[in-house]
DNA sequence: GAATATATAGACCGGTTGATCTACCTGTCA
DNA sequence: TGACAGGTAGATCAACCGGTCTATATATTC
């Protein structure tokens, strides 16, 4: 049987990392997220090997649960491929107006992770290449002209009110779903 | 008379922080820079108060040699806004292919300085006006139907092909101008 | 009941952080 | 000459960093 009382120290460990590398930045000390999770510093190094490792775990983590976000929102606006891609750009729209929207935790975590061996940027460096392949298939089905241009330009769009949304929340996503209306008719 | 003795402390502060700020990010140590600059620790609290008053500082000086650099790009092209504004793209391109980029200063300033009061966001939130008033300029001139709502779209594009240049370089900027046109032309 | 694996609590390590301080050196100007 | 502002060099500080360690408690399993 598994143990029954609410979720392990690994768990715990997940669930508090991906708060606080979100709400604090990458750069949060270790003892603040065993605080929050209410673990032994110990089991921290068993799990997961040190920092690194769990930052890495969470961000495996986000990744899964945020291209399955993604697959959701397009799911939930019918079959059309446009409206499916359209879709993504509203929720985009939504996720930044909320409260508490602190920006893309990708982008943060390879600007905050200096060292380029480090392996929490393999972790994004394939979400990033999920996510594209996921708006060009949508494109190609559309009959897009360049499809693989377009999903690139989609995805630069994405990149830019995540991070216009981070800096200057109001008039952040102003019409990025406009912009991608535009770049997909563009080729059809 | 003036010091002659190439650049006094203050002066080699801020080109070592500048450059340490951005090659190693925000988090880079007071010891780095000051050895960097070949100055004594005191001088750095004499002239900037602390490390806060430094990169401050900093930002101040870059936010306006990049304002310039926004001008003089199109000025260079000529008297035509659409032109104009195309090049700034143009350009945009060209930094993120230089070898020695790595994402846009601000950004990453801004995502790092986690504490909402630091006076560094002031600084950015005020070239991000000047920025997108620089952009608005053009569009009006142009004659566009929503030019503030473009130029925050303009902006968002360009915070996009910066924030993709950091992440992924060589697909990164791939095809913004495009994008730039069908925002601009879309208005006339 | 004993053994084992898995937690916890917390002391401790060396290294680094930003910041303060004293002591000394050097050029300029009255 | 002497005072002084402005620079250098470096010791020192408390706080924090990620990581290792010992000792203890608590389950499960044989």
């Amino acid at each position: 049987m598994a143990t029954r009382t609410a979720a392990g120290p690994r768990q715990r460990l997940l669930e508090a990392a991906e708060e606080l590398t979100y709400s604090r930045g990458m750069n949060v000390g270790v003892d603040a997220i065993l605080k929050r999770a209410n673990v032994a510093r110990r089991s921290l190094y068993e799990h997961f090997g040190g920092k690194d490792g769990l930052v890495t775990a969470v961000l495996e983590r986000t990744t899964e649960a945020d291209e399955r976000h993604y697959r959701e929102t397009m799911d939930a606006a019918g079959d059309d491929p446009r409206k499916r891609l359209l879709a993504v750009f509203d929720g985009l729209e939504a996720v930044i107006a909320e409260p508490t929207f602190r920006g893309c935790r990708y982008l943060s975590a390879d600007l905050a992770l200096a060292d380029p061996d480090h392996p929490a940027h393999a972790v994004t460096r394939e979400y990033r290449r999920r996510i594209t392949a996921l708006l060009e298939h949508e494109l190609t089905r559309l009959r897009h002209r360049a499809a693989g241009r377009a999903a690139a330009q989609l995805f630069v769009l994405i990149d830019g009110a995540l991070a216009a949304g981070a800096t200057r929340r109001a008039e952040a996503a102003t019409g990025v779903g406009e912009v991608a209306e535009l770049i997909i008719d563009a080729g059809l």
